[in-house]
DNA sequence: TAGATTGTTAATCGATTAACAATC
DNA sequence: TAGATTGTTAATCGATTAACAATC
């Protein structure tokens, strides 16, 4: 049962849905029809009709949806309604940013652990939490019931990592490394490649300039034109 | 001309390419086809080629692509070989990560300045950056033909200071706030919306518990079965 | 030349949008 | 009840894959 599966794209849009219904919640907003929050979001509201009727009926001809009960169903469907015990490897600059992100907690991601390979970031502690040497990793993996690890590494060290990870039990994997981890079919991974993000901006902001130099340079043609036939 | 708009999809994959045709440059790889690579990306050779097709042909018919010469042609298609000026808004743990990660020089994309808001931690000096005031931050943008901003500020702030940006004349924000930012149709936005990425992690690996969970009743929805035939 | 592999056209697949009957 | 808006089916659009002629 429950067969379908549900795409990609669909999966990606979730999580703003819930972003947009939080502010709405915090507003006061009580009810909104899929044409008015279609406004909001820039989509069509054809789509979030679509995208939520993958996981049921959460509306009601005539009225459209209650902001709370939605916010709350597509809580459920994200998973945030559980708690899901983390580890962050990698206590440099964006472990900590990661760590110090409170917002994370709020929504059921317990951060359990740091751990780190340099000695002189071993012992220290950030929001409480002491950051540790990864020779434990695995036993505290286990002794924890830790499911998730954020891995804020350096490339060189991540597939080893990723490996130990797995074989200590780990389910999910936030990825920060550029590389693509090579990991079992029931271990899922989420890749957050900053460095892609940023070549993809200036790719647009490239193209952006392009757009304009080839638009200005059509009316000096024009312009161009226009003298002539003066001649 | 070069009308052909390229599509979002495409686009997203081309620095995947770049690091792939990197990793294989490194290791000492001269050449390599469609369908080598398509191995290595896990994608198909058909879309390799169709990707690349987009911008001219770059491959050689019966030889492949050079990977050199490819690697470099991508770069240019993303701007990597030209030099962007950023300036990074909100020097907390997350734009000091930015700050810190080196490669992003390499690529051609140069810290100018670092803004915050809080007065402790102005005038501090991270990797050879001070940290300045906002009150400045229109002036230098102009002083030091600033184009790109990294956006590492919390939501509250975030539209004032992007609308700052924009009336400065920044092109392109580099968005880490959890909002989307409203901009003029020549400024470029990209996102990177961490909570939403985490959200998905957590969307996948419970949807995948979800599917082992119904595996394992299925099983045992067979045994009972067994069980009953043999009464 | 023969073999390999591209560039490109055509076929397929999936995702988005439009339309409307169902129903609150 | 009448008006509004969903849930859902059908139509459209775009992206991916397959196929193959061109050509190195």
């Amino acid at each position: 049962m429950e067969g379908r599966e549900i795409s990609k794209a669909v999966v990606t849009r979730l999580p703003r849905y819930y972003r947009y219904l939080e502010e709405l919640l915090e507003s006061g907003v009580e009810r909104i029809s899929s044409n008015e929050l279609s406004v909001r979001m820039k989509v069509t509201a054809s789509q979030i009709r679509q995208d939520l009727n993958n996981f049921g009926g959460f509306g009601q001809q005539g009225y459209g949806y209650n902001v709370k009960y939605l916010y709350t169903e597509i809580g459920k469907i994200l998973g945030i309604d559980r708690e899901h015990n983390l580890v962050i490897i990698g206590a440099g600059n964006l472990g900590q940013a990661i760590a110090n992100y409170a917002n994370f907690e709020k929504r059921g991601f317990i951060i359990k652990g740091m751990f780190d390979i340099n000695p002189r970031l071993i012992g220290l502690v950030v929001r409480g939490i002491e950051i540790r040497g990864v020779d434990d990793l695995e036993q505290f993996i286990v002794d924890n019931n830790v499911q998730m690890a954020a891995l804020t590494i350096p490339k060189t060290k991540a597939a080893e990592i990723a490996d130990r990870l797995v074989d200590a039990g780990i389910k999910a994997i936030w990825n920060f490394a550029r590389v693509d981890l090579n990991v079992p079919d029931d271990v899922v991974v989420e890749n957050v490649h900053l460095s892609e993000s940023l070549m993809r901006l200036s790719y647009r902001v490239c193209s952006m300039q392009d757009q304009e130099e080839r638009m200005k340079n059509q009316e000096e043609g024009k312009h161009e034109k226009e003298r002539e036939h003066r001649h």
